[in-house]
DNA sequence: CATTATAAATGAGTCGTAATCATTTTTATG
DNA sequence: CATAAAAATGATTACGACTCATTTATAATG
């Protein structure tokens, strides 16, 4: 029975995660009692450094968890076939939502970004979770909706720090989610859109098309 | 001698509050000692406690501080007589700028906000210091450079949160002060301005090839 | 199934630090 | 100079994160 107690194990840990991250929502970082995450998960304090060397290092586990579930939550909230302008949509949506409801998670992230007194590593997750951002933007410059010198960066900035701000006025003032944040921000998109002028149809775009469909070519002879 | 020993006073809190904004900035919140700040502040332990009620306290008094100053220092970065945008973009480049040469303390007022556990008060020096920005863009509508449907509190998130966040992507790639920043935000402001360029009708044929081709590559790969 | 070895869990005790408070020192006043 | 009030001190307390000697559960072996 090596996979049970393997079983017993995770269950273990999974149940410390889970106090932990109620009690640091309800108490904040500096509130939460190591020795009250101990009692809710139904195991000893020494327990609990059995499985997270400090409290920082279950911190970091808590927000880690959370980014990587949002991550999946984000992916699961893009319509496969929609439009770039329509999958930017749907994940503003999604993230201003969810920036709302777990609004004490999200504030306790900063806290994890944080080692000793030096600021600001990346956290791994959220690195995974801007992805999803770039791959649609990505395919927006490769589908011309976007030009070509678009930096991803900065739009990513614009994006997240937006919506990072709204969610914290909409919640500073007690308010939900708020559709006009949204098309706020998606009408900034269109400044992004290629120039509007005769570059439209020349060279350098047939040679794209020629390139697609060159691929598409190798892809048929494949079969 | 009432008025030396009001100075006497006041140097010493300032003493304290000097000691213990380097201390923070050193090693952060948590890493800050009490004794340290003290020691270097040349009063005892006990003193400090005289002048803030605890270290939390003292945090939020460090974080004010620095917010008014940096209110007195925008209100001087701005040319009197400038145009709005002039304006906004002199705000944009010294609110970058010290985001950059202060991430540290800045880190550190995400932590000041936190009250127990419960997040998010409005410090009432950022609320001050928004104020410039709200100036600006108001005097931007009454000269009718924005439409007057413009809400403001939208684009002020826009602005502060793509500043921060473009702060902490240039700080974490070690890279310093970058116009191009600014610039592309200066751009976004552009869609505020009452006489639309969005209506001209732009190649939309391209991007719909291409999203015809990816269609079809789509198609192909599921087989 | 009994025995031993190994892994996991426990919680009383240690240790560091924020905060307190009885005592001392300084300053103001007549 | 005497006295009261204000300010400052630092030894002491309180509290919570973390440790570690001991106990308990699980796996391995014949």
């Amino acid at each position: 029975m090596a996979d049970t107690q393997r079983q017993r194990l995770e269950a273990r840990e999974e149940a410390i995660l889970a106090a932990a991250t109620a009690v640091f929502g309800e108490s904040g970082v500096d509130g939460a009692r190591m020795a009250e995450i101990a009692r809710r998960a139904d195991v000893a304090e020494g327990t609990v450094y059995l499985y997270y060397k400090n409290k920082h290092e279950l911190l970091e586990a808590v927000v880690d968890r959370f980014w990587r579930e949002l991550t999946k939550g984000a992916i699961a909230a893009i319509s496969e076939g929609a439009t770039v302008n329509q999958q930017l949509h749907e994940l503003a949506s999604y993230h201003l939502q969810s920036l709302i409801d777990d609004f004490k998670i999200v504030e306790i992230t900063s806290r994890a970004r944080m080692r000793n007194g030096e600021p600001g590593r990346q956290l791994p997750q959220i690195r995974e979770y801007v992805r999803v951002f770039d791959a649609i933007m990505q395919r927006g410059i490769d589908l011309r909706e976007f030009s070509a010198d678009t930096a991803i960066w900065q739009i990513r900035d614009v994006f997240y720090g937006t919506l990072e701000h709204s969610a914290r006025t909409l919640v500073l003032r007690k308010q939900d989610f708020d559709p006009s944040v949204i098309d706020h921000l998606m009408r900034l998109f269109d400044q992004y859109a290629p120039t509007s002028k005769s570059d439209v149809t020349s060279g350098l775009e047939s040679s794209e098309i020629m390139q697609a469909l060159a691929r598409i070519e190798a892809k048929l002879s494949q079969h």
